[in-house]
Order: structure tokens, then C-alpha cells, then sequence
DNA sequence: TTCGAAGTGGGGAATTGTGGGGTAACAATT
DNA sequence: AATTGTTACCCCACAATTCCCCACTTCGAA
């Protein structure tokens, strides 16, 4: 199994178009003939999107399905599912993000793509950067997170 | 398993390579292939690399996966996995600092390699200075610190 | 003083990221 | 059904970076 890490800083061109880091195109070809999918994260209030090798949306999927059709659950589901997208890569190794996506992540020109072990996350180079800011965490939770790791 | 330990100055060439000092390559080529994994510190304000041979970072990377998507654990996943990149050594022993990563250290050309037991640490050497520097720390902490071990 | 190992620097080829033009596929409209 | 417009995908092209190789230099040990 692939596993993403580390964050590459590209751009968008004008026809949506970005490059999956080419460390990345033969693993991902040999998986799954770099077949994945593309949709919004969990959360509403997060401004990116996440991107899985086929194989790793088939077990989000099967979680999805198996969750209850209430509540938080359903909204879930529906969210998540309902704006998957397939996305192939062209010869020059490049996706094209779909533009209902583009505007919910916001993405302009700057993008980063971030390397998340099972999937990889999209961002605006600008709202990453932001939330990646020192200030968005208080150093006490942070140390207490820290408590329960060894690094 | 390799011990790491002392420090070493070195310089950073244009292309942004640095020397592993060479008592290190040895053991690491026998421990993995010299297979690394470069990535930031987990503390947002730290202003230093940190090295990992390939299994020290499996142990790291295990560790990260098992937190929560919440808070100051979600952050800590996505800062640390989001960063690391892959390392390998060229022919002189020298590995390739990716340049976002540069950035966030703030390295220039004098560099401190220095050793801490399952992994490197890399600094901008006139940050290392300022940061073991007496007044870094107070002395009552220290004190209290050095109560719980026995040196 | 010589030798070897380690650190440093740089030339040149290959890879990667980026931009853009052309054309085929598709949809919407007349 | 014909036309128009849009979109997606192919190709080529350029620039920057990375990688590979060779070479110089410094320093300590023999």
C-alpha cells in the first residue's frame, strides 16, 4: 500500500489542472492503474479537499454505507459520497480538479498538496498556510497532545 | 538500532545539500538502505529538521495514525506526516533538504547536525547557538528537571 | 610528506512542473 | 438535424530543479 507524506507546493492553471507529484504516479499506477477519488473532507467548515487511490475509497465507502441513515450520520454520508468524483490522471501525469470542488475548497492559482499516509488533502496554498499557523493551537493542548506520543 | 549522538558544523551548498556526517552512513546503509525521512518538529515555533531512519519513522508514523482527527491531535498528524519527505543519499553521502523545508527551518548555509539518540536533528547553526544558550532555560526549571534523573 | 577519507563545489543530462495550442467529444440551442 | 459553445484530453515546448558524475581541498594519520 502506498503511504502520502510531505506537502508540494504547485499551481493550478487556468483550465484547473494540477500536477500529482510525479514521486508519487508509479505507485499510484501500480495500485490501481491511478484511478482515485476526489471529495470534500468531513467536515463542513474545513476549506480543502482529500483525494484516495481507489482502493482506499472502497474501504471509506464500505464505513460510509455501514453507518446508520440518522442524524449526523446521514448528513455524513451524504456529503462525503455525494460529492465524490472519479479523477484520472493525463499523459503528463496531471488531475483536473472538478469545479464544483474547486469553489468549495476555494483553490486559486497557489495550491499544496499535502501527503496524509492513506489519502492525499488539496489545498489553497493561502488557507493552508493559515491553518497551519502556530496561533491555530494553544501550546498547552499541543503539549498535552504531545504527552501521549514519543517522538 | 542505530544511537545517534554529538554534533557536527557543516555547510549547506546552493543546491541546498548537506554532508551526513560520515560515521553515520555505515550504520544507516546497513539499517536501511540510507532510506530517511526528513520532517519538522512537532512544536510549531521550533525552528529545526528532524531525521528519522526509515523504521524509527514507521514507529513515528504508527504512533500519529492512531490519534483522533480532532484539535491539537489532528494538527499534530497533518504538521508532521504533512511535512516528512523521503531522503536518500547521493554517491558523496549527501542528502537534498527539499526546499519548503528549508524554508521553515530557516537554514542557511552553516548547518548543526546534531544527535539524538533515534534521530538527527538539523539546525541553522547560529539558531542552535541562540538556542543552547544559558538564559534559554531558567535555572529553577532546571533544577527541578534534573531532580527526576540521575546523571 | 604522502595517503586516504571527508567535506565541498560545479558541469551537464534527465526529470518535473508549467503553459498553451489543436482537436475531439459532448451538451445546449436553434 | 445543424450549429454553436464548452469542456476535456492529446500533443509539444520551455524553464527550473534534481540527480549523477567528476574534481578540488582540507585534515588527520601513517
Amino acid at each position: 500500500m502506498i503511504s502520502f507524506s510531505g506537502t508540494d507546493l504547485l499551481t493550478m492553471d487556468t483550465k484547473g489542472r494540477v500536477a500529482v507529484p510525479a514521486r508519487y504516479r508509479q505507485p499510484l499506477s501500480e495500485l490501481c492503474g491511478a484511478r482515485l477519488k476526489i471529495t470534500v473532507p468531513a467536515k463542513p467548515t474545513d476549506r480543502l479537499l482529500v483525494l484516495y487511490p481507489l482502493p482506499e475509497w472502497e474501504n471509506v465507502q464500505a464505513q460510509l454505507k455501514a453507518l446508520p441513515s440518522t442524524g449526523p450520520y446521514e448528513f455524513l454520508k451524504r456529503r462525503i459520497v455525494g460529492h465524490a468524483k472519479d479523477i484520472e490522471l493525463d499523459k503528463q501525469g496531471r488531475m483536473l480538479v472538478p469545479p464544483e470542488l474547486r469553489d468549495a475548497a476555494q483553490l486559486e492559482q497557489r495550491i499544496a498538496i499535502v501527503g496524509q499516509i492513506n489519502k492525499l488533502e488539496i489545498w489553497s496554498e493561502p488557507l493552508y498556510r493559515e491553518a497551519m499557523a502556530p496561533e491555530q493551537v494553544s501550546s498547552e493542548d499541543l503539549e498535552a497532545a504531545l504527552a501521549e506520543v514519543s517522538l
